[in-house]
DNA sequence: GTATTCTCTACCGACAATATCACTAACTATGGG
DNA sequence: GGGATAGTTAGTGATATAAGTAATAGAGAATAG
């Protein structure tokens, strides 16, 4: 049958002609007089305004949940202590909290020009082209939204400058600064940072040229301060600890007590042993300032300064002082490798433990340099590993006592810090020096070794790439000389264009790193994207683009720690500590203040230059047989070309890489192309103080995984700068500061099992070839040799797939051995939603059962009581016995504790009984631990690492039940204690079988088939899936697939599916309707406010005067105050022209229309997994407070065995305090509060006097306008109004009184929804009006008391 | 007796599809048939066996009929009201009227070999099959692709060109057309222009507007003389403008496979010189194809202004390619399914 | 005012079509007064 | 030197691409009328 025309013709040309509409376009060229507020969007686009006047109330600054504990719903919206933050704060603006919508639309416009002036200002003071920047400079002065924020920009220019020219006299630097702001930016005033900026360069200029003038031309710099002296030394990214020595003891022009805290330590310990005279003289003038000063970041450091002791003067008396400031580091990494004091003192502590001989001797040998012993990388023989490195674990282990371990973990962590600093820094030329390593060892060997080793080759590449690159960034570099303006374009080809976009960020990375970088990324990209043997270009050139990107900014954060610290030599451990903190501090504001992204257009560029040159050189040496001759034919070949394929007519660029080298890339060990800046950390994570600043200490990351969405980034630094989110850092603090170790035995049988390269578990073998079934002849009918084709296809998938997964595991088990007895940390961060998810790729406790097996906690904890009895339940559970009652649960295992002792002791010899769980590999690391625990006289004695698992049964259910209320609901999800489990998936598939059974009898012949196989496995997918929203067609297709066994034919199968998802999904709406309830609730208040309008919308922008775009997503907050954000709206995607091909892809600054189907259909499981983050941050929290070790997948909440009972009280109470109020009503009162003033187009009925009166309006507007209305128009008149009544003026809000528009009308109405016509009704009379956007009344709660799960053990079990 | 022929105020009565037009003015399709001069081919009608695909309403049929009165002629319409309106018509007719959908392969081996309710003649590939001609009108929007798999049946020598080289009249939009008969160096030059150029003989018979003539090769033009009607003459006639092709089969000899992955790729990027391009094909193929091709100049030309010819040269020393890539896993896997229960 | 046409298709982590041509607005260069 | 005009180019929008619609089909929303 002909398809109709939509599929493929209809559906390409509509996608294209709504990414180019014209709205897109329009917004690179902002109407001239579209004046919008100062919004960029790294400025809250979330009421500034609000956060500052409102007093900080409610939910999100109270440590409890006291003001939560309100249960009446009438009341609570008259309660003074609104749950809300902002609610005390709406009556000065007419929508106080909201400017994301509407004058994003007008103002991110100009953001999106700003961004990239910013980046590129940034690239070209980077890269010295001082020319350039001030032109840069002189663009950004013109766009006056950004006036406000431009000293900054400035400073950063002055700031290179400054640097750039260290021999600027300081009276010509004083001039130029002065005619800079008073001729060329005019309306721009200096600020503290200015001074700053030239207080450091007097004192350079001084250095190197003394002068006079010094003393009075600084004190006169801090007289001009703005905000106080403090806010000038504030500055620790411009003022160095030796600039700061020289004002405080040499100069004394300032006191001690006037320095930021986090560096008044060591500027104390500095000091000359008397102290500071001018102490108290100084401290008078500065007091006042110091309230206002106290950033946060200070506060953090202090209360971390606090615990530590201050290093004895003596310790310190051979500090030399940094007086001579001399010549800058032009090379940062350098000044890396100086980083080795104190491991000696290392030594001495861990000789100083209780060890063994052998222990002693190993820490000998041992090497304790950082550079020289990051991890275990090193592509050794199996077994060499003990030579090298040293098994923390197990020396930390063995130690008797806990003083000795506390110790031992002291100065690994000592240890660990610098080996982190260059695991996050130096991992790239460690890649590089192990490369060399190979080749030289090979050249040695001879030619063809070179070629067999993978490292040799990658080291012939990059020693061809990198005279490319040089060249390159040559060309680069003196086009950006010859052409200091951006906009001078004249004269130049394509290439140079381009190269005028990206050349300023190409310049800013060394050559070399750059060129391993390219390396290793198209190597891990290996397989992705669907791509037989090579990767998409789209994504390759991105993940290059990326990847330089952050090489670059850990770069910048190591270059600035190590400029202000630079004088600063280290001589005991003990001040050592002292400089980490105030380097960490430090490390936080600095990663706080590299806000400027590269643009994703210039990220590919760049990669695709680099990919470019990659393929030209490197080479792989190929065998082949020719044609014609038949002879065995040898070559070269470039190891990657670019090329397209074809996906239903649309055309794919694609990377492939050549056989010859997938073959041994795949025989590897693969760590070498390992990111290594996102492995696993050896130190605790930063801890999250603000929404950019946590996790990696130089990588960096933010806090919410935001889909490239400025919406989300505004909420969420609103809330992060108003404090508001400070208990999800607690939570997620606790997550980062679990340590972990990979568990030996385990690692051990997986390597077993890898090497012998056979399909095991859900590990694929490793195959060579595919196998292909026989063409059929040309001239079969086309159905065969579609049939064949097909058949390959699938074959080939497979064949792929089976590969990257054979590649991942490869990732995983590399990485793992890389941390064999090492301390390793997972540093987290949130998705959209708040839930936590470990920042560190490929291995984690998130991943598949391998990865979790391979981990253990690092802490052990002995059983004590009731410790062996959830190391029996645990194994249970992994078996899949998880609906058993505890007690049998328990039972289970000692009925195979044989089993056990033979997993454990021959686990692939023996019988494999743990290759039958549900879980294996974790089962199997369980068996090891029971097996040692059953060898011991008192269990309570044995010191377990493992992790125990304790699971919420249906966990989204478990909250729908909760929120609404429902006693019956509770008691299938375990809310209700009971004695037994109750099992959700079986009781469906028991209510299922009852409706068939029904049916049956009265001779439905379709149930008479399927009524004996309903089983629990047939409906689960569809239950769980069912709080996700699944629809009738996608629950069919996953039934589909469990009966697909039953049935022979599909197609049978697939309607047989049909007609049962009918009855599954009546049933579950059966036993959960008070969760579907809220479920429709949700949706249909998420619809509403999707297709609502903002008052304030710039009229303008109804294209169609009756038609408006609708802007407004769903946005609430968590318990937790964190600020949700639905980021789903309409993409519109670009063609970016790079040097490979044009690649398409979003931009990031459009402001699209919402996706209201998106937004309806993600409320619902998006706010009950807020809901769960929330729960699972307070408990981690809690946890962490009563000190146990915590980890979670979401809804599995994990600890030591000794502690689940403590755990299952914490988070029980947790689950009953998120859930003592409301949740819903509270969520009704948050949209009501938010969405206040929107209206939303509907109908009513022509002849109800309402209508007649908006005619009137109408008609009387229309012969004013001498046109016929829009709605455009009303939105105006309306905004008019509620702009009035706003106004300070009682005139004006006289006369907003008075006025009367269509909206205005509404007011006096109490029954909207009786006066609205519903869509499609059979009245033909409905007009359409603007209406109050209102939300339905939430679903009446049930009688359900959440505080009986206090005592339902089965409800996390 | 001659069949009635619908008028336009029957067939307007019908709701359309998606596109599907046809012309339905009886002294359009009169000229159409002296231009196409079918009894040159067909010296004895009464031996003819036609295949209707997608005759809508059948006025095309009734004509062609009422002209020619072939042995057999069959309509096959899977469209319910199209199929209805049909019976209506012509219930008393000669004119065999199956429900059956001709997008489907297995209709064409039911009908003719389990069926057996139309049997055409196998013939030598030394002239056009003169017992056997199939007719059909896919102007439908979506329906590109069936045009383009029928093609590359005529290349694959199955489907119904294993009873010989059978010429098809076949309707199809303009585009399509001014796509299928681009020549070389033309903007609208592509692939299936090639595919057309190495399989087929193909005229361009009518056209429902004469602005589409300025998408065809002008020489060409000259050459077919199309007979040019209005939009008036079809129904819908508000749409896109439609076309006539007269389709007869050649005789080729090259590697199909081949010859399909090189023209693929090469087209992917028809604007780039062949120096620099060939890369495109695989590892190396640049070095590889500058060492084969004689012809410098050759190299300079684009992949647009290249003949089939010279694309089967290209072939040719792609198939010598001792290190050429496997044209087989010529395809993404966009479809990895994941999460499982 | 209804009927046809189009668009989805369970959430999150997650990761993306491209080449070419026509057209236009904006800018550059030119040649003649 | 100024203004007009031809020529150039950057940027955008439109269209074609492959060729069994991936396994699938019915509901609900958007749009045209």
């Amino acid at each position: 049958m002909l398809r109709p025309a939509y599929k493929s013709l209809v559906k390409t040309s509509l996608l294209q002609r709504r990414l180019i509409s014209s709205k897109g376009s329009k917004l690179y060229k902002p109407s001239p007089d579209s004046t919008g507020t100062i919004l960029m969007s790294e400025e809250p686009l979330v009421a500034a305004s609000s956060s500052t006047t409102s007093p900080p109330s409610g939910i999100i600054d109270t440590n409890d949940f006291s003001l939560f504990n309100n249960n009446n719903r009438k009341n609570s919206s008259s309660n003074s202590s609104t749950p809300y933050q902002w609610k005390n704060s709406s009556d000065l603006d007419f929508d106080p909290f909201n400017k994301s919508h509407a004058s994003a639309i007008t103002t991110m416009t100009r953001t999106r020009d700003v961004m990239q002036l910013w980046s590129l200002l940034e690239a070209c003071l980077q890269s010295n082209l001082m020319k350039r920047a001030f032109s840069i400079l002189e663009s950004l002065y013109l766009v006056p939204e950004h006036k406000q924020r431009f000293i900054e920009d400035y400073n950063m220019y002055l700031n290179a400058f400054s640097r750039n020219e260290p021999n600027f006299p300081i009276l010509k630097m004083n001039e130029k600064l002065t005619n800079d702001l008073e001729t060329n930016f005019k309306d721009i005033n200096y600020n503290d940072k200015t001074l700053a900026i030239m207080i450091h360069h007097s004192l350079r200029f001084h250095a190197s040229a003394s002068s006079m003038l010094l003393k009075p031309t600084i004190s006169a710099y801090f007289k001009m301060s703005v905000n106080g002296i403090r806010e000038i030394l504030s500055n620790l990214d411009i003022l160095t600890i030796s600039d700061l020595n020289l004002l405080v003891n040499d100069l004394r022009v300032i006191s001690l007590s006037q320095l930021p805290s986090s560096v008044k330590p060591i500027l104390e310990s500095l000091a000359p042993s008397s102290s500071p005279v001018n102490n108290n003289q100084n401290e008078d003038g500065s007091k006042n300032l110091e309230a206002e000063n106290n950033s946060k970041n200070e506060k953090n450091l202090d209360a971390s300064l606090g615990s530590m002791k201050t290093p004895s003067l003596e310790s310190l008396r051979d500090v030399p002082l940094g007086g001579s400031t001399g010549v800058l580091p032009k090379d940062a990494e350098k000044l890396i490798a100086v980083d080795t004091i104190g491991m000696r003192v290392i030594r001495h502590t861990l000789l100083g433990l209780s060890l063994t001989p052998e222990q002693k001797e190993q820490i000998s040998r041992f090497k304790f340099d950082a550079n020289e012993n990051v991890l275990n990388m090193k592509p050794t023989k199996d077994g060499d590993d003990s030579d090298t490195s040293i098994n923390f674990f197990e020396i930390y282990n063995s130690l008797p006592s806990l003083k000795e371990k506390k110790a031992f973990e002291s100065a690994l962590n000592t240890f660990n810090q610098d080996r982190q600093k260059v695991l996050e820094n130096r991992a790239t030329e460690a890649a590089r020096e192990r490369w060399k390593h190979d080749f030289e060892e090979a050249k040695a060997r001879g030619d063809i070794s070179i070629e067999k080793n993978l490292n040799a080759k990658l080291w012939k590449w990059y020693n061809n790439m990198l005279p490319l690159v040089q060249e390159e960034i040559n060309h680069c570099k003196s086009l950006s000389l010859e052409r200091p303006s951006p906009s001078d374009k004249k004269h130049l080809n394509k290439v140079e264009t381009n190269r005028l976009d990206y050349g300023p960020y190409l310049t800013l990375i060394d050559p070399g790193k750059m060129c391993v970088i390219t390396i290793l990324e198209l190597l891990k990209l290996n397989s992705t994207g669907g791509v037989i043997e090579g990767m998409r270009t789209a994504r390759a050139v991105i993940s290059v683009g990326k990847a330089i990107e952050m090489e670059f900014r850990s770069e910048q954060v190591l270059k600035s720690e190590s400029q202000t610290f630079r004088d600063v030599n280290k001589k005991s451990p003990e001040f050592k500590k002292l400089v980490q903190n105030a380097k960490s501090v430090f490390r936080s504001s600095q990663i706080e203040q590299s806000k400027i992204l590269w643009p994703q257009n210039i990220r590919a560029k760049i990669g695709s230059v680099l990919i470019s040159m990659l393929i030209h050189v490197a080479k792989v040496f190929v065998q082949g047989v020719d044609p014609i001759t038949k002879a065995k034919v040898h070559g070269e070949a470039p190891a990657f070309a670019h090329g397209y394929q074809y996906h239903n007519g649309s055309k794919l660029g694609v990377l492939k890489i050549h056989k010859t080298l997938i073959r041994q890339l795949n025989g590897e060990r693969l760590i070498a192309s390992v990111q290594p800046q996102l492995l696993p950390m050896l130190v605790e994570p930063k801890p999250w103080v603000n929404w950019r600043s946590g996790g990696y200490h130089y990588t960096q990351s933010t806090l919410l995984r935001t889909k490239d969405s400025p919406e989300q980034v505004a909420y969420l630094k609103a809330a992060s700068d108003n404090g508001d989110i400070d208990r999800v850092y607690d939570g997620l603090n606790v997550l980062g500061d679990t340590p972990w170790t990979v568990n030996r035995k385990v690692f051990d049988v997986v390597s077993q099992v890898w090497n012998r390269g056979e399909s095991f578990l859900d590990i694929p073998s490793a195959q060579e070839e595919m196998v292909l079934p026989l063409a059929p002849p040309r001239n079969s009918d086309p159905s065969i040799l579609r049939a064949w084709k097909l058949q390959v296809k699938t074959i080939a998938n497979k064949f792929s797939s089976d590969r990257s997964n054979r590649c991942d595991t490869n990732y995983k088990l590399e990485i793992a051995r890389a941390f064999l007895g090492e301390k390793l940390y997972f540093p987290h961060n949130l998705d959209f939603r708040g839930r936590a998810y470990p920042l560190s790729p490929h291995f984690n406790h998130l991943g598949n059962d391998m990865s979790r097996g391979l981990l253990i906690f690092w802490h052990g904890k002995k059983l004590g009581p009731s410790g062996l009895k959830w190391l029996k339940i645990h194994l249970s559970n992994l078996f899949g016995f998880d609906k058993l009652r505890l007690e049998d649960r328990v039972a289970f295992t000692e009925s195979h504790l044989n089993d056990v002792k033979d997993s454990a002791e021959n686990p692939l010899s023996g019988e494999r009984w743990w290759t039958t769980a549900d879980k294996p590999w974790q089962a199997l690391a369980t068996c090891f631990e029971l097996n040692e625990v059953m060898k011991m006289d008192n269990p309570e004695e044995f010191i377990s690492h493992q992790p125990v698992h304790q699971d919420g049964t249906c966990n989204g259910l478990q909250h729908y039940a909760a929120l609404g209320g429902d006693v019956e609901g509770a008691t299938q999800v375990n809310l209700v204690p009971n004695d037994k489990p109750q099992d959700v998936y079986a009781h469906v598939a028991r209510l299922v079988q009852k409706r068939l059974e029904i049916a049956a009898e009265k001779g439905d012949e379709n149930a008479k088939i399927l009524k004996d196989k309903i089983t629990r496995k047939v409906v689960k997918q569809t239950v769980m899936t069912n709080v996700y929203g699944v629809t009738y067609v996608g629950a069919t297709f996953q039934i589909a697939k469990q009966l697909s066994p039953i049935f022979d034919d599909r197609k049978e199968s697939l309607d047989y599916s049909k007609y049962l998802t009918k009855h599954v999904f009546g049933a579950i709406r059966e036993l959960f309707h008070s969760a579907h309830l809220i479920q429709d609730w949700l949706g249909e208040s998420a619809k509403r406010i999707s297709k609502s309008i903002r008052l304030d919308v710039d009229e303008k922008s109804f294209k169609n005067g009756n038609k408006p775009d609708f802007m407004s997503s769903v946005i609430w907050t968590t318990p937790l105050g964190l600020p949700i954000v639905q980021p789903y709206r309409e993409e519109s995607k670009k063609q970016v022209e790079t040097n490979l091909q044009t690649v398409f892809i979003s931009d990031p600054f459009a402001v699209n229309p919402v996706n209201a189907r998106r937004q309806k259909a993600g409320l619902p499981p998006n706010f009950i997994h807020s809901l769960d983050a929330s729960h699972m941050l307070l408990s981690a929290a809690e946890c962490g407070k009563q000190g146990l070790d915590f980890a979670s997948v979401h809804d599995s909440y994990w600890t030591h065995a000794s502690d689940v009972d403590t755990m299952n009280v914490v988070l029980r109470e947790q689950f009953i305090k998120l859930h003592e109020i409301d949740l819903v009503l509270r969520l009704k009162e948050e949209f009501d509060q938010r969405y206040k003033n929107y209206v939303k187009i509907g109908k009513i009925k022509r002849s109800t006097d309402l209508a007649q009166k908006i005619v009137k309006i109408r008609k009387d507007l229309s012969k004013k306008l001498g046109r016929s209305t829009t709605l455009a128009d009303e939105i105006y008149f309306e905004k008019k109004r509620q702009e009035l009544l706003n106004s300070q003026l009682v005139e004006d809000r006289k006369v907003g009184e008075k006025m009367v528009t269509t909206v205005s009308l509404f007011e006096d109405v109490n029954d909207l929804d009786a006066l609205e016509l519903e869509n499609g009704g059979d009245e033909h009379s409905g007009s359409s009006v603007l209406l109050p956007l209102r939300l339905p009344e939430i679903p009446p709660k049930g009688d359900f008391d959440v505080t009986v799960l206090r005592g339902s053990q089965y409800f996390f079990s | 007796m001659s069949i009635p022929i619908p008028g336009i105020k029957d067939i307007s009565k019908l709701k359309f599809f998606y596109g599907f037009k046809y012309l339905w003015n009886p002294t359009v399709y009169d000229k159409i048939f002296d231009k196409l001069d079918l009894t040159r081919t067909y010296k004895n009608p009464k031996e003819l066996k036609v295949l209707d695909l997608y005759p809508g309403v059948g006025v095309q049929s009734a004509i062609f009929y009422n002209k020619y009165s072939p042995k057999q002629y069959s309509m096959i319409e899977k469209r319910s009201s199209l199929y209805k309106f049909l019976k209506a018509n012509l219930e008393d007719s000669p004119l065999q009227i199956l429900k059956k959908d001709p997008y489907d392969w297995s209709t064409y081996s039911n009908l003719i070999n389990e069926e057996r309710i139309f049997v055409p003649e196998v013939q030598p590939p030394d002239h056009i099959n003169d017992t056997f001609l199939t007719v059909a009108n896919v102007t439908g929007e979506g329906s590109e692709g069936l045009i383009m798999q029928w093609l590359s049946c005529i290349g694959n020598k199955n489907w119904l060109y294993r009873f010989g080289k059978v010429k098809m009249l076949l309707w199809m939009p303009s585009t399509t057309a001014r796509k299928l008969l681009a020549r070389p160096s033309t903007h609208s030059r592509s692939k299936c222009s090639v595919v057309r150029e190495g399989f087929t003989d193909t005229k361009l018979v009518a056209i429902s507007d004469a602005d589409e003539l300025k998408g065809f090769d002008s020489q060409c033009l000259e050459e077919w003389d199309p007979v040019i009607f209005s939009a008036a003459d079809m129904w819908p006639t508000k749409g896109k403008p439609i076309a006539l092709v007269e389709m007869d089969p050649i005789d080729f000899d090259f590697d199909v496979e081949n010859w399909d992955y090189v023209t693929r790729h090469l087209m992917i990027l028809k604007g780039t010189p062949l120096s620099t391009v060939m890369d495109s094909l695989g590892h190396g193929g640049q070095q590889y194809f500058n060492s084969r091709i004689t012809d410098k100049s050759l190299l300079k030309k684009r992949p647009l202004d290249l003949t089939n010819e010279e694309f089967i040269y290209l072939t040719k020393l792609f198939t010598e390619w001792p290190f050429k890539p496997d044209i087989l896993m010529d395809f993404v896997d966009m479809y990895q399914t994941e999460h499982s229960g």
